[in-house]
DNA sequence: GCCAACGTTGGC
DNA sequence: GCCAACGTTGGC
């Protein structure tokens, strides 16, 4: 068996909301577009079936995460990259060699209370979380269990399960 | 809208 | 392999 891992994913609202995804087909999409390395690391090697997500809304005022999802269906290759068409186009990713990978998550949960950026920098115990690290801007990143369960507790869900 | 910090690109 | 220039991210 393999522990539950925990991850924080950023979007812009205006370009697709967690609001977007609670009213998505199966509550689910996949999250393409991602062209940033570290992030597609992530989502290619370590995310897994059942793994926890919260949903970040950057750019938003205040920025802020409004709920839970969770990973539906593990890395595989990022379609929107082979598509002349689509803004996240790349030709140098071809299909039998793909560079940029996506998971599927799934609509889990909205917090009764969105739990705030100003919200996250005021709690003491959440100071180490890789979105509030200076300079740091991954788009997906790693979030511990305690962080985890903190955030939950903030946004009025608590203990999952 | 500004701009600092970051990642990527490409000339050499 | 260096590094300047450029584009992007994302808080404010």
């Amino acid at each position: 068996m393999t522990l539950k891992n925990y991850w924080l994913m950023k979007s812009e609202p205006s370009a697709f909301s967690f609001d977007d995804l609670r009213k998505a087909k199966s509550q689910t999409t996949s999250w393409d577009g991602v062209r940033n390395y570290q992030a597609r690391n992530t989502m290619r090697d370590s995310m897994q079936v059942g793994d926890g997500v919260l949903f970040y809304h950057s750019n938003a005022d205040p920025p802020c995460i409004p709920g839970i999802a969770e990973v539906v269906r593990e890395g595989y290759a990022d379609h929107t990259a082979f598509d002349p068409k689509d803004s996240h186009y790349d030709p140098k990713s071809r299909k039998e060699s793909p560079i940029w990978y996506v998971v599927d998550i799934k609509f889990v949960k909205a917090f009764k209370e969105p739990v705030t950026l100003p919200k996250i920098r005021a709690t003491k115990e959440l100071q180490k979380m890789v979105l509030v690290r200076p300079g740091s801007r991954l788009s997906v990143q790693p979030v511990t269990r305690q962080e985890w369960e903190i955030i939950l507790r903030l946004g009025g869900i608590g203990r999952e399960k």
